[in-house]
DNA sequence: CGGTATCCTATTAGATACTG
DNA sequence: CAGTATCTAATAGGATACCG
């Protein structure tokens, strides 16, 4: 029982180098697919309005993005056939999920940037002064 | 007094373009930056163990890597001037808290891949209905 | 063992122009 | 508005050789 237990656990290991799961959290972690689905966790964007809020982005690869994750379930496109024409984008609830669980990550790092540059400083005039 | 907690709060803004929590989280989250810090979440471990558990990393870039960890004050790097020399890699404090948060979304993500997997077919399927 | 240095290729990303 | 297509530039990554 405890055997079968571990082999569902074990099912998908991104340590392992041909396993799928490394794929998708490339997509969730990837530059520009966590400050997409960062974006998304406010609600949802059109198209445009998701290029400003994610500074920086471009056309090309905002819409590369948002492909990849619409193929993996994670956001909902919606299409009105108008003209001129409007498209919502929106996280699915796995996609909703799996952001509540990002942003815990990236909010805790923001907290902690202040760490992070001091440790920075340390070891750059610490290479300076080995030099 | 609000208006001052916020103010902190806003400090490091992941979705502003020059913010350098964007370099921190690409270290934490890149390809290799995320399974590194898997790697070292089960603990302290060398070079070439860190090589062996990271499948598919090579020593340029594993090399790169800690660097970069090292340098954002995540890992703390341990050498002994033997000879063979002896270097251990390890957590920070605040490599573990970042780290622990990381696994959450990384053990998540492996959990839900049947869905992702599912998901990935019905798109793929659609799109060939289409065309 | 634990790396660095060099060279070369492949992938990613940006800019620009264009379309329904 | 919401993209796609194309071209180019920058960067990541791999292979190999070498060093303390």
């Amino acid at each position: 029982m405890d055997s079968t237990a571990r082999a569902e656990d074990m099912a998908y290991d991104v340590f392992s180098r041909q396993c799928p799961s490394r794929g998708t959290l490339e997509h969730v972690t990837g530059r520009w697919g966590a400050l997409t689905l960062g974006a998304l966790h406010d609600g949802t964007f059109r198209f445009n309005e998701l290029r400003r809020r994610v500074d920086g982005v471009s056309e090309k690869m905002l819409s590369q993005t948002l492909h990849a994750l619409e193929r993996d379930g994670l956001v909902h496109r919606e299409a009105q056939p108008t003209n001129p024409p409007r498209v919502d984008y929106e996280l699915t609830p796995l996609g909703r999920e799996i952001t509540d669980r990002l942003m815990d990550l990236i909010r805790f790092v923001e907290g902690r940037m202040d760490g992070v540059l001091e440790a920075r400083e340390r070891y750059d005039n610490l290479a300076a002064g080995g030099r």
